[in-house]
DNA sequence: CGCGGAGTTGAACTGCGTCAAGTCCGGTGG
DNA sequence: CCACCGGACTTGACGCAGTTCAACTCCGCG
């Protein structure tokens, strides 16, 4: 639970993330109602049912938000990039799980406070609203992507978004990064099994598309050719 | 473009709908910013790049969001029931194709009338905002649904959820109602072919779970049965 | 009456899941 | 330092659920 103080001037998110939107002063005064929160790989943030108390703002590293169909299988609903937000502003509940990819920093915030503090500061509630509409369309992306397409068209979509949000750029992929995703983490947003994700990888490396660089790193090599194969 | 004016002392969704939100004068105000339409069955509202000029709350009947894979093949994004609303806030264009599936009657409010309209009426940008995260929840039930499933589950899911629509109170579903998708839309919202849907529809038929009447009327005999089918 | 679109049904094919080894790698302890 | 272990990943063989292709039925409509 590690509390500290908030430091926006040197925030990595200060000028991307729904604070964005406040003026100094306004900033300065929900900064004071937030505090700082540190997790490790793998630690939950909240999970489904829990009563939704809190709120967040991701500083840097990457969440999922999962479910789990009745045999305990997991899905994987969305991934949590830096600048963006997690909570329920407007169920009683938490409805999914949240936890941490890699280490991750995050800005907290008690719901009912942050709530007040975007009734009074109306551009935050827009910037809020804003944010959920980009969850929407990033939600139907995946919707899209994984309805009725290959596994590797799946995969390469998922390689491409991934390195899409690797590089700060949101229009032209990195060209080597590390991957957020475990293969279970893969096949649990894709619909597919690890065995699958796996063989897709292998395939795409054996077309010389990608690269493997030990367990999680990658080199893309084709950026056209792994677009087209996600077609 | 039959545009009368608004009647909202009569209107179906006068306490659903996002304007609910408003105070009878604040109400007026907006109404005389807007005009009612009529869709025909499989007219489109707009399509994916058009100018994002225009948006409108479902007042009766049904719309779907849709996107296509290259080859031409439709993918249902989400469907949209009454006192829904459709249009894009932020962005300057449409991302998806909007076309009704049964005999529709909107809203339709020219979008800077409408942004203007919620920053003056705070009560209703945040009730807009509330039916975003609402979106997003169902758009994520969906991808839930289509992810890993089978076939029969992916079926029985889809129609519970209409039946449920279909039924005014969203907890217990309607025993009998018209569907308004399609096999093929069907097909496109779960991501599989128009034959597995009807093998499935069969399948529950002689089940016993539900049964059909004509093309498109359906009786859920089993409503417990069906949502075990879901699971 | 004949046409066309929507839906159903059947038979054969195939991509992905399942199951079962096997490999790689980092950590722990002797 | 090496030996051992366990977890994440890879690879192969096989079966099946769902796709594909092709009739065929049903029904509304000119």
């Amino acid at each position: 639970m590690g509390g500290e103080a908030l430091g926006c001037r040197d925030c990595p998110v200060r000028d991307r993330a729904a604070c964005a939107a406040l003026s100094p002063e306004e900033r300065d005064e929900l900064a004071a109602a937030g505090r700082i929160r540190t997790l490790a790989r793998g630690e939950t943030l909240f999970a489904a049912g829990d009563d939704a108390d809190l709120c967040a703002t991701l500083v840097s590293g990457a969440l999922k938000i999962t479910a789990f169909d009745q045999d305990g299988g997991e899905r994987i609903l969305a991934l949590v990039h830096p600048a963006g937000f997690v909570g329920e502003l407007f169920t009683p509940f938490a409805r999914h799980d949240v936890v941490a990819l890699t280490e991750s920093r995050l800005c907290l915030f008690s719901r009912s406070e942050f709530e007040a503090a975007s009734a009074r500061f109306p551009s935050l509630g827009l910037a809020l609203h804003r944010r959920a509409q980009e969850d929407l369309h990033e939600s139907r992306a995946l919707l899209d992507l994984v309805g009725r397409r290959s596994a590797e068209a799946r995969v390469a979509g998922l390689l491409l978004a991934l390195a899409n949000a690797a590089s700060g750029s949101p229009c032209h992929p990195a060209r080597h990064f590390e991957l957020p995703l475990s293969r279970g983490d893969m096949a649990g947003m894709l619909g597919l099994t690890i065995e699958s994700v796996s063989r897709q990888l292998t395939s795409l490396e054996r077309k010389s598309i990608v690269k493997r660089d030990g367990a999680r790193g990658l080199d893309v090599l084709e950026p056209a050719l792994l677009a087209a194969a996600a077609a």
